[in-house]
DNA sequence: CCAAAAGTGTTTCTCATACACCCATGT
DNA sequence: ACATGGGTGTATGAGAAACACTTTTGG
């Protein structure tokens, strides 16, 4: 692929994808997590969560693998997965129980993965209940309750949410992605909110909610509670659409 | 790395840097492009252009390989290298063309190669007139001039520009990476121009460079010039660091 | 003195922020 | 009636944008 001088090229190498699926159920933000089944150095079997992923097969590219992981565990499809970015630092398979595990799950010696990570955002209700996250011991597991995971997992998860919010000055609909399809001024203030780790007034709010012609009020209020009804609102891509051209 | 169903993971792939260096010369931005000699299917020889790139050693990293590509072709070092997209498209090395070339230079059969896109933003007068860019047949070729190159190569570029817009915006340091230590208030009002595609309004350029805290105006002047000489500023690492905490 | 580019201020508008009270509903 | 969260308007300041003329220098 060049023509410096040649050196080795690194043969046999396994490339990978991981998922970080992020939720939001009206109060915090969620990653999806699957149950790794190990056993440490002393023959102990332990128990901990990974970012769901898996090996590229002959028959896809990237994004089709990073679709498929996160289609057989929700369930979802046709969601949008962004590629943000790659780790391929040699010690991200260094700990001596990631290695023992992968080895007996690739039945293979392995070098090194270099994994490309993706980012999903998908509305919580739709992706939860689905029996397939019970089939892979799926868990949304609160952004802050989440404890050291299998590589770098964490270091990936950190990246991603910095990703996100950058993402979101650029691209603003994908917050509607993590919302139900009717929403409560409450529910966009605290994504916001949770986002960017700070209050926001709410009279301001409600202006920058009325400026955004693609945030459309409902004729529709919650119901059942016990104090005043909030309103619903709804996001309508095709506006969002034509007001960013 | 996954504890789904398996099917056969893809072995042997080969994984490559491709480096999209960006100077700029005052009025245009140019990429760094390396003359690539191959054979058509008739046997006729052909010259084109391609990114510089590598495949990855056994004994280097991603940024380390990349790193390697730009040093040998620049003699730069310490340059800001950012991987800002992966390429895996299976049809990105569906070009006959592209298919000969490869097995040639690799001397095999090559399935599919993912690619990791890098991005460079150098001082082009320090990286030019360098004897390696002669070694590799490099050239500067100004943006609006490139030919089509081979694999996907104009897609990177492409997707780097992209990627350039949105990175200045969170750190503007970058811009100061393509200009001289010394420049003027012209050539930096030129590289956002030229980078966003429409024109600025000099007197709102200059309050904008006074805001600046970071550009410091020189007590130099140009010298020579059939008109009244500019001023020089300078970039101030220090400051710009301080004012961005 | 002419050509060519450098440099300079004021006004206007938009947008972000700060801030306090009344409204609707269920218990 | 009260507790709970929902919803509203106004005033201020900062930064972005529009706009035209004078200055310096070499030829």
């Amino acid at each position: 692929m060049n023509n410096m001088e040649h050196k080795i090229p690194l043969a046999n190498n396994h490339i990978s994808v991981d998922c970080v699926v992020i939720g939001f159920d009206g109060e915090k933000l969620k990653v999806l997590l699957v149950r790794r089944i190990g056993e440490d150095s002393g023959g102990e079997v332990f128990h901990d969560m990974k970012l769901p992923g898996s090996l590229i097969y002959v028959d896809e590219d990237l994004d089709g693998a990073a679709m498929r992981v996160l289609n057989q565990l929700t369930g979802l499809k046709n969601v949008n997965l962004m590629q943000f970015k790659v780790f391929s630092s040699k010690d991200r398979t260094k700990n001596p129980k990631d290695v023992r595990w992968l080895e007996r799950a690739e039945k293979a010696k392995v070098e090194r993965i270099v994994t490309i990570a993706y980012l999903s955002l998908v509305k919580i209700d739709r992706a939860l209940n689905n029996k397939n996250l019970n089939n892979f011991q799926a868990e949304w597991v609160p952004l802050d309750e989440v404890k050291d995971l299998a590589f770098d997992h964490n270091l990936i998860i950190d990246e991603a949410m910095k990703f996100i919010r950058q993402y979101v000055e650029f691209n603003p609909s994908c917050l509607f992605d993590l919302l139900p399809r009717k929403f409560t001024a409450l529910q966009l203030r605290m994504l916001y909110e949770v986002l960017y780790g700070k209050r926001i007034d709410v009279r301001n709010f409600h202006k920058k909610i009325t400026m955004m012609e693609y945030v459309i009020p409902m004729d529709e209020y919650q119901q059942g509670v016990s104090h005043r009804a909030a309103r619903f609102y709804k996001f309508d891509k095709k506006i969002y659409n034509k007001t960013r051209r």
